[in-house]
DNA sequence: GACTTGACAAACTCTACGATTCTGTAAATC
DNA sequence: GATTTACAGAATCGTAGAGTTTGTCAAGTC
């Protein structure tokens, strides 16, 4: 899987001209005023194009709904993949900026934390749309993290892998619903976690707990 | 229904000889029908009594709501304390014990899933009145377990068994909204997980992940 | 003394219905 | 290509009246 917006940003940025625009406008006014203040009519007027327009862009109100989803996903999804970029060689440190990047994003992203409880089995009043999508939010970010973390971690069995990743992206959706501490903090604890359960042995990691 | 409601009566059966049946006819008619099914007058025309002595027992509806959800909370804290007593020298055997039992109740109990739920940010239509139970779901949960494992690792730092119970709690509660295995292999996982963040060094847990 | 009965106001839910708005599609126009 | 206009069907809104339910009385019964 591509990093970034790539093969993901192929299943957003693809169409005319006027999709982008119709996506943050949507996703503004979902954010400001809630869902049903979306109106194909107020989308057209705001951006100053036709009501027809904005259907032959996005085809429907539950494909717009879609897309919205779909492009939230893709952004929490490339703060995960950049921050194992920044830190290739240092896995609690890609964990730390991974679950920092997705917390931090969260606290001021209605639609993100609407996706996120959507999966979480919470109805959200909102969005009843991103079922599709939703279901695959842990399983999709699980296979990702899984992915990268492998890369990290070449001596450790699958297995463990994925019941430490399985945990990991449970716990951040958890906390991103239910904080109990700052973004930074949390990451920090999940971070030394991440190291301690996926330590090779060939690091010098201490096991003791230590605050950054 | 496998275990009984009476393991710790004592905490709900406080109060007159008609309490305890009207909590447990709520529950039964919002497990079936929801909670909006659930009146006065059917809960007292079910046990035989009139519908002033409900509301002498319970006060009102919000009342009997709130003792609902306290009676199911204990059911579901008393298990883990159950695990935690059966193996008082075997910290993984009671994290297994205690998410299998979790999950397990989870499965076929809709109430206590609509406190998990509501403790997760979602709607649930059914109880919008748990929140203020529901919200500390994860604090009481993630206290008690503390302490629990406390006990079995007095050398680790408490600072990290804060961490490791933190992460074990919301993968439970994860789990019991999006289960992606079976109660078995998921306490399982979580349960080698827990004996390797906690190892404090002085037993022989092998590091590998292995099936029971 | 504990329980029941009947009565009651206030709040809430249910239903029905017309007015309004919105979706989605089509054709004509620029 | 994009816009405008037009339109049918669906969804939503506001209203108003009927029916339930809640919560609290006081009087009656075992």
């Amino acid at each position: 899987m591509a990093i970034m917006g790539d093969t993901l940003a192929a299943a957003t940025a693809v169409g005319g001209q006027y999709r982008q625009p119709i996506l943050v406008a949507a996703i503004e006014i979902t954010a400001r005023e809630g869902w049903s203040a979306v109106t194909m009519a107020r989308l057209a007027e705001r951006i100053g194009i036709s009501r027809q327009t904005v259907y032959n862009e996005v085809g429907s109100k539950t494909a717009l709904a879609e897309a919205m989803v779909a492009h939230e996903l893709d952004r929490f999804l490339a703060l995960v993949g950049g921050a194992f970029d920044r830190h290739p060689d240092d896995l609690p440190g890609a964990v730390y900026d991974a679950v920092r990047g997705v917390l931090d994003l969260a606290a001021d992203n209605v639609l993100l934390r609407a996706v996120v409880s959507a999966t979480h089995g919470g109805d959200a009043e909102l969005l009843p749309l991103l079922t599709t999508r939703a279901d695959t939010l842990i399983t999709e970010a699980t296979a990702i993290l899984a992915e990268r973390v492998r890369s990290h971690r070449p001596g450790v069995s699958a297995e463990q892998i994925d019941v430490a990743v399985d945990v990991l992206v449970r716990a951040v959706l958890s906390h991103v619903m239910q904080p109990s501490d700052t973004p930074a903090r949390t990451a920090d604890r999940l971070a030394w976690l991440a190291g301690r359960v996926l330590d090779d042995g060939s690091s010098g990691v201490p096991l003791r707990y230590g605050g950054r």
